[in-house]
DNA sequence: TCTGGGGTCCTAGGACCC
DNA sequence: TCTGGGGTCCTAGGACCC
């Protein structure tokens, strides 16, 4: 069986552990930006705010319903991530890390299921002070379901097991297609215009019709409700194929200037994750984005690719790219809301194909150059000490709201948790 | 005034080759 | 006069996820 572990409300549940004032009261985390709702409380939902809700348009019923919101702090939110998942691995062997907030194992006990779920939630509250949902099925995409309906209904105390085709068909007749994890918002529309309503009906379509009109991934999906594993089991997380740094900004930004000390930003912010996963990038693409949202002009994404002759992360290197690269698409007379960078076709390891003129010297100049930049950055957790001489600080900060941001309680000393005697 | 960011996988269609 | 067909590889973009 595969079990399914969902953190409640994840992000609002890494701000409650340390404030737990806030426990039954609603919280809300914003994205970047201050821009719209990521992560909301229970009692933020019963007030009418949506996943995706922009915040100006609630800022309003915030301060007259007493709705605490927080700006994104992901610095502490990965680090719980990191804690709930280091609980997972002291319970099983063979965790596979899904997101920020949920995983999957594979059960591998005597205990009932039931119990066995109410172990593994017990055990992250004591740990972590994370309030997780435990779904327990054949299929991933069972035991998601199974996850779902225990979030949501009380009566399952955070724990549901699908263990017959009967409770199955029964949990799919009552789901609505759209929760369907791997059935999105356009096939959600297609089903729905066959008459398709719940996850039942899906899963009882005929195969051929399910080859019609769905590709590989549909009939996955279609697979797996009916019980039968198809969705691999990854166990170790392997590195990332594409990694990506970008900001919305908190009005248009027209100055090349800025710009480009926010590619720089992004050049560095890339070099250093390859750097962290051993990797290093062939292609890179850079992207600037004007507001979608504005009516009155167009909207416009421009993307320009760079690819390099030898694989590097080298952040001089990818900042020098990046930058002409930005020349190349920046156009004078246009506000950008938003820009960033992305490297793709990455190599792990220690091979990989040389350039037809390396300069051996220069290279290992370059890995020496930053590995010892990576240990002298390391030293410091709150701002980098050695950056591009282009780049403040201050890093894309300066360009992006950030108001109700709460304390690294977790990463940063200076930031750690006083207790008071009373 | 104000609407996120970071990923994966799949596929249609173009480029290219013989 | 008459102008192929089949295969592979690559890539941009779509759809989806959290």
């Amino acid at each position: 069986m595969i079990v399914h572990i969902d953190c409640n409300s994840f992000f609002v549940s890494c701000e409650r552990a340390f404030r737990p004032d806030l426990r039954h009261k609603p919280v809300v985390v914003l994205s970047n930006n201050d821009g719209c709702v990521c992560s909301m409380s229970t009692e933020a939902k019963l007030l009418g705010i949506k996943r995706g809700d922009p915040y100006f348009k609630f800022k309003e019923l915030a301060r007259t319903q007493n709705i605490t919101c927080f700006s994104g702090n992901h610095k502490l939110y990965n680090d719980m991530s990191s804690r709930v998942m280091d609980t997972l691995r002291s319970i099983a062997t063979n965790v596979e890390v899904y997101s920020v907030d949920d995983a999957f194992i594979k059960a591998d006990t005597s205990m009932p299921l039931v119990e066995y779920g109410n172990f593994i939630k017990k055990k992250i509250w004591q740990d972590t002070c994370i309030p997780v949902s435990v779904g327990i099925a054949e299929t991933k995409t069972l035991s998601k379901i199974a996850s779902h309906f225990a979030k949501r209904y009380k009566a399952y105390n955070g724990v549901a097991v699908i263990d017959t085709t009967e409770k199955a068909k029964k949990a799919m007749s009552l789901l609505p297609i759209e929760n369907i994890w791997g059935i999105g918002s356009k096939l959600t529309i297609r089903l729905r215009q066959l008459g398709i309503k719940t996850a039942l009906q899906f899963a009882e379509m005929p195969q051929t019709m399910i080859h019609q009109i769905l590709n590989i991934t549909g009939e996955r999906t279609w697979r797996e409700l009916n019980g039968e594993r198809c969705i691999p089991y990854e166990r170790e997380a392997t590195g990332k194929q594409s990694i990506t740094a970008s900001r919305s900004f908190a009005k248009d930004i027209y100055d090349i200037e800025y710009l480009s000390e926010a590619i720089s930003v992004f050049a560095a912010i890339v070099s250093r994750r390859l750097r962290r996963q051993h990797g290093k990038c062939t292609e890179l693409y850079v992207f600037l984005e004007t507001n979608r949202f504005h009516n009155d002009t167009p909207y416009m994404c421009k993307t320009e690719r760079t690819s390099f002759e030898e694989a590097t992360s080298d952040t001089l290197e990818i900042t020098s790219a990046a930058n002409n690269a930005l020349k190349r698409i920046y156009k004078n007379g246009i506000g950008f809301k938003r820009a960033g960078i992305v490297v793709t076709n990455i190599v792990t390891g220690n091979t990989w194909q040389m350039g037809l003129f390396t300069d051996e010297l220069k290279r290992k100049r370059s890995i020496c150059l930053m590995e010892t930049i990576d240990k002298i950055n390391a030293m410091n957790h709150a701002t980098e000490l050695i950056h591009v001489a282009a780049v403040t600080n201050r890093g894309v900060d300066r360009y992006v709201r950030n108001e109700n941001k709460s304390r690294l309680y977790t990463t940063d000393i200076n930031d750690i948790i006083t207790v008071k005697a009373t």
